[in-house]
DNA sequence: TTGTACGCGTTATCAT
DNA sequence: ATGATAACGCGTACAA
């Protein structure tokens, strides 16, 4: 087991002081004579050296590495929001170190303070509402935090970078109530996450534009984690008067709902319309192929990593930002109008 | 933006030396009086004293760090792998570092020179089979390497978790033998993995079992980039004589095979067979559901971090350990007897 | 039991 | 244009 070599071998090795080879690694820091520079390129890629990020890290007080902090990889959404951010990362030359708090704030709070030894240059994360104070204190240190998909009140001044959370939700029901749906049921996450809120306003809208009157107990909020979706579609459906159409609005959510109405063997358009949020390509797979609000994942990330590096960087203005990406509906063959028989109120017709 | 506090600043506020801090922090390296370690920590509470983990590696020349280099995120099968890497890590007071290839070497490369740089105690990865000589230097230098899923045969000496390939495969082409298939498909990764080959040699041993003539025209061996997966199956099922069962074993060319017999309107199981090796709660929501190979992603992460922390900390005999975790074979609906008009043998019976 | 002083590898400052 | 040297923050022999 061989040691690696230090600047300092290199140094010995090209015969010049070690002053010459830290200049001719960072370009900027000085100027050196052509004929050395060239000699000491020599030496380097000679011995294989390679600067150590620890020291570095040591020196210049912040590494280049940014947190991703998410609820798990599991979920499909955050797998594919870690990937695009790791492989827009690679190409900046920042490193990932990817941290889960499976929506627990106890576990969100040991993340910050992992991410807080390591002197992350950033953090990229999908708060769980909590550690208030925690957030301001990281940001307080000179960590750039930038919130994807949801945002937290509490704390202002932050960068936020989520999809069109209230407009998304407003076209999956207008779409519903132009097939003629008037009882359509909600599955969404959590009230008490902007994301959740948001959605839920843009039913609230599309109904209201239409003049539906809105029954509470069509919207379901249910927790990320753990199978609540299931749950909720089950009781939607054993309602007296049941939903004719269903928004699944949480991602995490979608796998246990569409599992529910294949075990209760709901026929898909023709008991119900469905439309769900989007992040796995196996929702076309299904029979029907379901209609989806597709998330543009790779712009969220891409977004964030941009916002995260740009302030690291110091090449922003000062001032939170906050971006909105637009998601698409992809209509498939979820949706129909809905059976006469079901519309009660048109069933005199 | 404040400054952080370091040990001195601990130190000063609490009337004592930085060794005794220092001691306080790592209690096996020294004794302290139990009243000068209440002040400590007291103070290091007080002030939220956290270690900077850059200055502990610099004088450690490690990093308690590891590095998890696989494909992409977006294949199911690495994002579960790396949500129960990073999750078991954290229970082990270890960060991971996410790095993805592409399964590309010279991705791989850069990916195993970056996590040198940042002196990683240990890598977990999918390798894709080249940089021979970089794996070998990298742990000529002290990094401990595990490698999960796939093993290279020109590097001896290394660490390998994966499930049982061979077996898998031949139990699935038994499942379908027994149900009186004799022309069976198999898409599998490339010949060139450990893992290609291990499952192909099942396939053919449970042919040869059975007395079944091999016709390698039905064994095809695709990359796990891109989606060869569906074109594959096209081709397959436009052969004179077409399999009567498929048994698609690289998970990356799952979906695009599944949506390739969806959009040919393939009849499951009547007009085809199949069997999928699994990472995805999806399989179970096509109709028909589909029989799998459910591979055990949980143990191969727990295995995996397993032997590199043990490596890490010393405390595992020399010599590279091979283990091999058992996949279950989970029946579902899309398999069948074979139509007797696609049995060409058996026609005129 | 406690404190001092040095090393870890790099960058930045200041002479030369 | 180059070189010596002092940080950076922590662990740790070694001395007291």
């Amino acid at each position: 087991m061989k040691k690696a070599p230090t600047i300092r071998d290199v140094a010995a090795a090209a015969g010049v002081s070690v002053s010459v080879v830290s200049r001719v690694l960072n370009p900027d820091s000085g100027p050196v004579a052509p004929a050395k520079r060239e000699q000491v390129l020599s030496v380097i890629s000679d011995l294989g050296y390679r600067p150590r990020a620890a020291a570095r890290e040591l020196s210049a007080g912040h590494a280049l590495t940014v947190g991703l902090v998410v609820t798990d990889l599991a979920n499909p959404f955050f797998a594919q929001l870690a990937d695009r951010v790791v492989w827009e990362a690679r190409s900046h030359g920042v490193q990932v170190v990817v941290m889960t708090t499976q929506e627990d704030p106890h576990l969100e709070a040991e993340s910050l303070d992992t991410l807080l030894d390591r002197s992350v240059g950033g953090v990229i994360a999908t708060p769980t509402g909590g550690n208030i104070e925690k957030w301001d204190r990281l940001r307080d240190l000179g960590v750039n935090v930038v919130f994807v998909d949801r945002a937290i009140a509490e704390l202002g001044d932050v960068d936020v970078v989520s999809i069109e959370n209230s407009d998304s939700a407003r076209r999956a029901t207008d779409h519903l109530i132009a097939l003629g749906h008037e009882r359509i049921g909600l599955v969404t996450g959590p009230a008490s996450t902007s994301t959740g809120r948001s959605r839920i306003g843009g039913y609230r809208a599309a109904l209201e534009s239409a003049s539906i009157d809105i029954d509470p107990i069509l919207v379901r909020d249910v927790p990320f984690r753990g199978d609540g979706g299931g749950d909720a579609v089950g009781s939607l459906l054993a309602l007296p008067e049941p939903p004719t159409g269903l928004i699944v609005a949480n991602t995490a959510q979608v796998q246990s709902s569409v599992r529910r109405l294949v075990q209760m063997g709901v026929r898909i358009p023709d008991d119900l319309s469905v439309i769900v949020f989007d992040d796995n390509p196996w929702t076309e797979l299904t029979s029907p192929p379901l209609s989806v609000i597709r998330q543009p994942i790779g712009m969220l990330a891409v977004h964030s990593l941009e916002l995260v590096l740009g302030r690291m960087q110091g090449r922003l203005p000062a001032g939170a930002r906050t971006i909105e990406v637009k998601a698409d509906f992809v209509p498939r063959s979820s949706c129909a109008a809905p059976a006469r028989s079901a519309t009660s109120k048109s069933a005199t017709r």
